[in-house]
DNA sequence: AACTGATGAATGAACATTCATTCTTGGTGT
DNA sequence: ACACCAAGAATGAATGTTCATTCATCAGTT
C-alpha cells in the first residue's frame, strides 16, 4: 500500500520538519501560551490560514514536537545498543548531552515541557511514557552489559536508570551560568553518573558489589 | 518613619499573604500566562479591579511570590546556621524538603518559574541571584562547620553546593509518580547529597577525591 | 460629608479559528 | 506550441472570544 512515497509526501514531511523547527525556536523565545498562532505562523514563513492546514491546533504541534525528540532519543539508543561497547556508547552519548548543553533553545523548551507536564494531564502522560521508555532502554542496555535478563536489569537497577535521566534533565535546563562554575558543576554531574553506571556494570554477579 | 506598623498596614499584608496563596495556586494550576487576571482575582475571591489595587500587573505578583519564596528560605537558613549542630540541621531541612515535595503544587509552581526564567530575562536575573544567595548560605554554612573564611569554604565547596541545589530542585519538579519509584529515587538522591556534603566535612577539594 | 475598600461593566487590543478568495502547478485537448 | 482547467497550496481579512486594564459607582465606617 504505502510501501513506497510519492514526491509529494515526502516534500509535505520536509515541511513538516521546518515547521516544527520554526515552532520549537518559537515556543523556546516566548512559551507555550505565550507564542500566538500568528507567532508560530510567522516563524514558520507562512500564514495563518495555510499553517492550520498542516497543525489544526496548538496542543496538536505540541504532541509533534515531543514525537520527534522521542524518534530521536529511539534512533540514539538503537546505535547505542548495537554498538560493540553499548556502555561505553552510552558513556559518551550522555556526556555529549550533558556538554553540550543542547546548544539550541533546547533547555527552554525542556523547561516548558516540564511546567506543561505538570498541568495538563495529557502532556504529563505523554512525558511520563517518553521517560519511562527512556529507562526502558536503559534497562535493556544494562542487561546486555551485566548479562541477566531485561526484567532483572529493571528490577536491580531501574531507580539508577531514573535517576541518570533526572540529572541529565536538570543539567540540560540550567540557565546560562560563568563558565567556570558550569565546567565544574557539569563535571560533577558527569563523575556522578559516571559511578552509578559503574555501579551497574559491576553488579554483574548479584549480591557481590567487589 | 516606618518603625511601627499601623493596623491597615498588617491588615494589608496578611490581605497580600492570602492573596500570594491563591496566585500560586492558580498559577501552578494553568501557568503564569495561562491565568487571567480575572482567575486570579477569583481564586482570590475578589474583584478583578479590587485586585489591581494590590497588584498592578501579573509581573508583580510573580515577584512578590519570588520575593517570599527567597524571605522563607532567607528565614530557614538563618535558623539553621544559628542552630547548636548546623550541618545536621541542613541535612534534615533538605530531607524534609525532598521527601515532603513540596507537597502543594509547589513543583509546578517551581516549573513554570524556571521555564519562565529561560525566556524572559528579567526572571532570569532574580532566580539566579535567588541561587546564588543560597549558594552563599550554604557556603556560610560550610564555612562555619571547616572552620575556614567564607570565600574559602565557597572556592572549594561552591560547585558542591550549586550541586545540591540543582538535585533538590530537580526532585521537586518531578511529576507524581508510583510510590515505591519515588522512595527509591528519593533515597539515592539523597544518598548523594549525603556523600556531597560528607565531602565538605571532611573538607575533600572537588576533584581529588582520595 | 469624607474617606476607604470594593465592585463589575466598559474598552480596546490580541487571540484562535474559519473561509472565501487568489496563486501555482501540471496535465490535457487542439 | 498554446489555451484551458482542475486541484493543491497559500493568502489574509472576518468572526467571535478572551484578555488586561480602567473607571464611574456603590457600601460601610468615621
Amino acid at each position: 500500500m504505502s510501501s513506497f512515497a510519492a514526491p509529494t509526501v515526502v516534500l509535505a514531511d520536509q515541511r513538516v520538519t521546518d515547521i516544527l523547527l520554526a515552532a520549537r525556536q518559537a515556543f523556546a523565545e516566548k512559551g507555550f501560551d505565550g507564542a500566538s498562532m500568528q507567532d508560530l505562523a510567522r516563524t514558520a514563513g507562512m500564514s495563518v490560514g495555510n499553517f492550520y492546514r498542516y497543525f489544526p491546533s496548538k496542543a496538536a504541534i505540541v504532541d509533534a514536537l515531543i514525537g520527534r525528540d522521542l524518534d530521536e532519543m529511539e534512533q540514539d539508543f538503537a546505535t547505542i545498543l548495537t554498538a560493540s561497547a553499548p556502555m561505553e556508547a552510552l558513556r559518551h552519548k550522555i556526556r555529549e548531552r550533558v556538554v553540550l548543553h543542547g546548544c539550541a533553545g533546547d533547555g527552554q523548551l525542556w523547561a516548558e515541557i516540564t511546567a506543561a507536564s505538570l498541568r495538563k494531564p495529557e502532556i504529563g502522560a505523554t512525558t511520563a511514557r517518553m521517560e519511562a521508555e527512556i529507562v526502558a532502554h536503559l534497562a535493556t542496555i544494562f542487561a546486555r552489559v551485566t548479562g541477566c535478563s531485561r526484567e532483572v536489569a529493571m528490577a536491580r537497577h531501574g531507580v539508577r536508570a531514573a535517576l541518570i535521566v533526572m540529572m541529565v534533565k536538570a543539567c540540560t535546563m540550567r540557565p546560562p551560568e560563568p563558565a567556570a562554575l558550569h565546567v565544574h558543576l557539569t563535571e560533577m554531574v558527569l563523575r556522578i553518573i559516571d559511578t552509578t553506571l559503574d555501579e551497574v556494570v559491576q553488579d554483574v554477579t548479584p549480591g557481590k558489589i567487589a
